[in-house]
DNA sequence: GTGGTCTAGACCACC
DNA sequence: GTGGTCTAGACCACC
């Protein structure tokens, strides 16, 4: 099911640009919360109805932006942006379970 | 090979109308039939040995008379122009996924 | 619509030979015919029911007998194997283009 | 005709870097002239026997590089790295000369 | 099974 | 006639 409230093909701006804010949104009303993965970028790029470079360029923006972070064969998480006090581990080793949480050394917010 | 019967530097006249009429007659002979591509902008301009912009202004003025509809990205197809009676519903479903076929509903000419 | 005659749960060997075998069959039965290409990893693997990884470990075993020629971001095709005969030149020198076709020189089986 | 000594297919690290490389050669070898332009993206994807994206990846590296300054429907230049002197015109009005070079108030080094 | 690189093109904005 | 955005895919590296 395609994404609603978003039709690409009938606003000023470009389309990657539009789509980013649209996430950005999603993220900020506490749909897809801190930690939680973003849906695939071949996902995303089926449910906003454009091509993988579309959405890869959309999810770019969001890292630029800060709002995600991308791990390499992982997947992209929602940043965590709560009054900025993140702190990454400096060094930090494996708990053991299986790594598809970038933060996983802390309590979950939701889940 | 750049096209025959086509000479720009020798009648009056525009020369994007002149192209677009040429292309025109290609259309109603058959040579380009209904949803079957156009060559591409840059390939037009090759063959009618002209300018990419003269090639877009025929192509805008073929869209203008619906001989023609462009997909971004996609490409400019020959319409079906069938007895005219061709009607866009006006506050049309939308099926969600985008049309990779304009005419998608109709029963296919060829394939 | 999953691959029928195919029930990798059931029989002894690793799933992927099983795979290749299966693939191999279709090509010796012409339903893959020389120069076409196979379906795409990810399509191979849902039909198949399988892992993508599995999939390409199918393909690669396929491209190491010979019955199939992979080209990055083009896809795998199905090779020519009419008389064993084939063989290419150990030093040939480039035409400098990149090979849209990897039987370039032949005569087309289809087209 | 391809450029010689440039062959993607058999050597590591990505296409696009060894392509921005390589021009970066053929810039300090003097080939390539500050202030003059390089060849059109299309082109270069042609000579590089790569794709147009990839092409277009290897000027964005120049530019991040400092090597080459692209205007938007103009081109791309090879910048001008002499001793680091350079001064853009704060304010630069067009000096009346067909605009395709973008450090037009300065004596040409070569041409 | 993800993100990454890459192909081979298309039309678009701007000049 | 350039660079820019975008399509619709492919295989690859890595996990």
């Amino acid at each position: 099911m395609p994404i609603s409230n978003f039709d690409p093909g009938d606003t000023p701006g470009y389309i990657y640009e539009r789509m980013a804010d649209h996430i950005a949104t999603r993220i900020n009303a506490g749909e897809l919360a801190p930690h939680k993965p973003l849906p695939a970028e071949r996902r995303l790029a089926e449910e906003y109805g454009v091509s993988l470079g579309t959405a890869r360029r959309a999810t770019e923006l969001l890292r630029e932006r800060g709002l995600v972070v991308t791990l390499r064969s992982k997947g992209t998480f929602v940043a965590d942006v709560r009054g900025e006090k993140k702190c990454y581990p400096p060094t930090g080793e494996s708990t053991g379970q299986p790594e598809s949480d970038p933060w996983g050394g802390e309590p979950p917010l939701i889940a």
